[in-house]
DNA sequence: CAGAAACCGAGTACGCCGTACTCGGTATGA
DNA sequence: TCATACCGAGTACGGCGTACTCGGTTTCTG
């Protein structure tokens, strides 16, 4: 037990020794790309140090596990939920609508990391700067600190929960391989039973007339957001009420 | 390739030859029994034959794999969203928030399956009936089916990530071992670094001044629920607007 | 009622995984 | 210059999912 066993904390590397012939960094944009592409299921550490070149145990002398590879990845991508030249508008709503959908592109950008970041949430340096600017955004509004947390959390809530359900759609057609087709060929016996029990009227009611009038996921995703900044806005204190 | 690879479409066993040992039933309340108290993590094949006393490859002749064992584990569990005697009041809001909270109450109970159920959507029989009837409270408001899935999808999306991040922050406190305080003791150095760094002065507030007017957890999750259900009436048709 | 067909449960084995421990070689600070 | 501290790599262990195989038992068929 070090007086640090926090990883953002610890140097990368003592003062003293041979020059380093990897970095944290090199292995994090190693395992992103990995990741990227073929999942988060792909990393392991033999992977990731065959990717760079190194024998599998080097890698201890950079990370002190793979949770350290993990931690490192989530914080490099949520790097990218607040823009380095972000000014805020001083309109909350706005701004909040902004940092939610950049989120979610983010996110669809790199499919593992809504799962892991509505699971893991330890406090890294660019966590802290999202946090630190979500918060500025509903500052003055009127809100005690916790109420503005709240409203945070509740809009990362829905973000969070929104990609990854939209991911898990995605992944489902993916996974069988092919498109709409293959996996209603797939699953078409079961739903047909469904259909045909009778017992669920309102779901063969949307196997059969679902697709009529077709709405973009981009619309569902803003739909549930703006819905949900109404309420929140509807119930600030300058709104009376 | 049979003509039904569908999990839900295979029969847990043939007509011919000797009976079954076990079953399906109890190799899922065993896993969830297992996962319950050690974590997803804990789950392996020959952890659950060991468990109701398998050999490790019989389970094999009742799940086609471990992933059929998830899904197994999922279902029954989704099966307690919606309490058998439920009888829809015709309040649509009532309705719906008496799902979110049931759904959360079980969530909590099962903390392994927030995460699974928001990257797993596969049709099962319990999530179908649960679908069936969600879309039920909400129909008769003058939506079109679309759109009910959209007002559903939202609000799902909403309790799902949240409770997620609700367990996450458990999962911290728990993992480390022991209390908040532990969590402190080990997370301070950095967080005081944070603080001492001076650019991030929001989060520094939260640090100092956090705990003062303290929000319960299910007060939080109420809020963001509320401010949805909010946001959502004042678009209905019949609201005008 | 007898025989054949079908199926059960279990064992063995392969290729993955994370990582603890160890050691020869090298660059650094005194 | 040389002792020290550290680097990169190798080996090994216990665990994982699961493909394949086989002896013994049960059920259906005639």
């Amino acid at each position: 037990m070090t007086s640090h066993e926090n990883l953002w904390m610890r140097p990368e590397h003592p003062a003293r020794g041979p020059r380093p012939t990897f970095s944290r960094v090199r292995l994090t944009e190693s395992a992103i790309q990995v990741a990227d592409s073929e999942g988060l299921a792909a990393i392991s550490m033999r992977r990731l140090a065959t990717e760079i070149g190194a024998g599998t145990m080097s890698l201890y002398r950079y990370v002190s596990g793979k949770d350290d590879v993990i931690e490192l990845m989530i914080d490099a991508v949520v790097a990218d939920y607040i823009p380095p030249d972000l000014v805020l508008s001083g309109d909350w709503r706005a701004d909040l609508r902004g940092l939610a959908d950049r989120v979610r592109q983010v996110m669809l950008r790199h499919p593992w990391i809504a799962p892991l970041s509505g699971t893991r949430q330890q406090p890294s340096p660019n966590r802290v700067r999202m946090l630190d600017t979500a918060l500025r955004m509903v500052d003055g509004l009127g809100l005690s600190f916790n109420e503005m947390l709240t409203v945070i959390g509740t809009v990362f809530a829905y973000v969070n929960g929104f990609v990854e359900s939209e991911l898990a759609e995605a992944e489902a057609l993916r996974r069988t391989g092919l498109d709409l087709m293959e996996w209603m060929t797939l699953q078409g016996p079961y739903l047909q039973s469904v259909v045909a029990s009778g017992r669920y009227p309102m779901v063969a009611r949307m196997l059969t007339e679902g697709g009529r009038d077709y709405v973009d996921v981009g619309d569902r995703f803003a739909y549930g957001l703006e819905r949900l900044l109404d309420g929140i806005a509807a119930r600030l204190p300058e709104a009376g009420a």
